[in-house]
DNA sequence: GCGAGAATTGATATACTGTATCAGGATTCG
DNA sequence: CGAATCCTGATACAGTATATCAATTCTCGC
């Protein structure tokens, strides 16, 4: 992650506080920096410590908490419901409303992985879903599956116990 | 449920058990019998109390977890990791291997739903998850959306906020 | 600038979800 | 029967998250 493109993003988050009558504290500005600078989704508590990383700086895991809810609030960030962790919307600093984001999520390691579906694809998805009575499907999709190497690790273990 | 319904899911399982070398103990059955009983998704608390329901019966949450694991394995339930909540497979006692259930769950008040996708749906969703190395996608997709009932809830605190 | 009221943060407690570990009991199979 | 294995009970503990209330900070009208 690039210095300018931090502060950019930052700047962009700012300015849409600024504009939706939001304050974007120090402390929110903190924990959405740690966010974007970090290329992993972190938990709550990871994301307390690497605001307390650097010196007698004190972040409450609780804060953490408050402050997630209010940058979800305001779609700078996603939940990541079956990894229990957050990861930085990757569109804050674009005008358009379009965080259409997937992500896969290793059932084992709890790896992410972010892809993108087609139009289509998410179109079925929200049919689906209004049939049942299910309104606001949700753009962010987790899907769960196996990653490469997980994958790899189980074939091991199975040629292991056969062998 | 029909308690015939009941019995003829659990010997059915039974069976399976035996067919694969696995034991369906009382303990595991007892579980079993819960979840097919119940019509909404349970957490492993939920299910210990309502397993020590009935008298001094004693299911510690640590069985039960233990047991789901189990249970899960032999493909006879299904965890959803968004609500943190397990549900039994619908297909315990087909012959065929066909669970491919998907799960409508409400990001406000974790309502579950069951819904069908096309196999075309769901096979986008493979494709797009392998080529990302993603290769055993969970055929038990989970969807986060809002139910009717929580998206009334929101619009009447919209209109309160604005009246 | 000042003070009332609102929003934010700090601090503590507590609930919920799940894993680790080890001892004791039950089952299986030779 | 007896050894090995599987299952269960029991306790401890880690991780995730919410509730609550006091203290602080900020905003906005005066």
């Amino acid at each position: 992650m690039d210095v300018i493109d931090l502060e950019n993003i930052i700047a962009a988050a700012e300015q849409k506080c600024r504009q939706r009558g939001v304050r974007f504290t120090n402390r929110r500005k903190q924990v959405l920096s740690v966010m974007i600078e970090a290329d992993v989704a972190l938990s709550a508590y990871e994301i307390a410590e690497r605001c307390n990383a650097g010196g007698e700086n004190n972040m409450p895991a609780m804060s953490v908490y408050r402050i997630l809810d209010l940058l979800q609030e305001q779609r700078f960030i996603h939940k990541l419901e079956i990894a229990n962790k957050y990861v930085c919307c990757s569109h804050i600093s674009c005008s358009h409303d379009h965080n259409k984001s997937q992500f896969l999520i290793c059932g084992s390691c709890r790896h992410v992985e972010e892809i993108n579906l087609s139009e289509d694809a998410v179109q079925i998805l929200q049919t689906a879903a209004s049939a049942a009575g299910f309104s606001t499907i949700s753009p962010q999709l987790e899907i769960k599956g196996q990653c490469k190497q997980c994958r790899q690790i189980e074939k091991r273990k199975t040629q292991a116990v056969t062998a």
